[in-house]
DNA sequence: AACTATTGATAAAC
DNA sequence: TGTTTATCAATAGTT
């Protein structure tokens, strides 16, 4: 078709080559469009020229993607396979666990809870009173800790202030003495026994 | 291009659609090769027949995957790799939620509490007890519930003892008045206010 | 499935 | 790239 036949082979001249690209390109879409209309069927055609440029056309009302996926189950091929599977299960899978959970949870919140059995009600009810026990335990213990902590406090300012009563009679005596020397540091006279130790109070256990 | 012309629209008889596909599809095809060789070009056709029979062409060295491969490359379309990272992200936050749940749960059960703040030990009970307290609410409705049925199974029991008694005074009256008439029913002796009632126990709200 | 009159596609030229 | 035109190819209707 054309004004001489050709032989169907790599036509060299490359302006030819891709003038030809174009015209027969068009003819394809064409082509393809008149037999999704005249027999509805369904095409997808992509086209690469030899310089890269790409082209496609698809059936109305068909992405590629869909047609794709039905060129998929009809060859078995397994174009986006067992790794999407996967991850569709998985989703699946999870969001179910994720159901359950909520269930629970709504339970132990005591939502949800009119359409139970009564031994499902005891079982929950053993699971909370475990639950409360156990928190409650928690809080002595931080209860015991404090009061450990405010009795520490407590036997520091004991120290503290018996050092310093002790400095302020080293005082009073030194006046009395008229030995009074001015600024001097106090705390090298008082017996090593009495110096102020720094105490850890262990309630930084949790930040 | 034959016989005469034909408007591009749906052949509705169905066989010569059938014949028309399969001659166009044989040209779409020879197209497809011939701009492959003529032009080196790349080309992927799939086609659907209206009864979902397929056929595919695919260019020399290239099979469909690479070149769909290129397909999404060209488009920036993600095709699969879109649905792929749709999932991925989906696993990823439902997995989220699921240990965040998971965390809440054991939380509520007592469990890996040792690194909590009194704060939050504070609300983990505040919300034990809301549901114990819930929880309880809902057996008390059901003992209720069951001491309601005690009551009305009683009372039919009173009944029953009552018609019972009225029939043995029956029997014993006409026994002794000679009048026995053997495999009589005395129900219909007894007076209607007296007959038993089937009654309704409304345990069966929970199922 | 084969035939053929006709339309449609397109190679070459502009 | 778009148009024109002579020619060939595809195919609609027929057998």
């Amino acid at each position: 078709m054309g004004r001489g036949k050709i032989e169907i082979k790599r036509i060299e001249n490359s302006t030819n080559r891709q003038v030809t690209y174009s015209k027969r390109k068009g003819g394809i879409v064409k082509k393809a469009k008149e037999i999704t209309v005249l027999c509805d069927a369904q095409v997808s055609l992509v086209i690469f020229s030899s310089t890269g440029k790409m082209s496609d056309y698809c059936g109305p009302s068909n992405t590629l993607v869909k047609l794709l996926d039905r060129y998929q189950k009809s060859t078995g091929n397994k174009l986006w396979d067992a790794k999407h599977e996967y991850l569709s299960n998985e989703v699946e899978r999870i969001k179910k666990e994720n159901d359950n959970m909520q269930i629970k949870l709504r339970h132990l919140k005591g939502e949800d809870i009119t359409s139970l059995h009564p031994k499902e009600l005891i079982s929950i009810e053993e699971a909370l009173q475990n639950g409360v026990t156990a928190v409650r335990e928690k809080q002595m213990e931080f209860l015991k800790m404090l009061k450990k902590n405010e009795r520490t406090l407590e036997e520091e300012n004991n120290h503290l202030t018996c050092i310093l009563h002790n400095q302020q009679l080293a005082n009073v005596r030194e006046i009395e003495n008229g030995h009074y020397q001015g600024g001097r540091d106090f705390s090298t006279q008082i017996p090593l026994s009495f110096r102020v130790q720094p105490i850890q109070p262990n309630l930084q256990q949790n930040k």
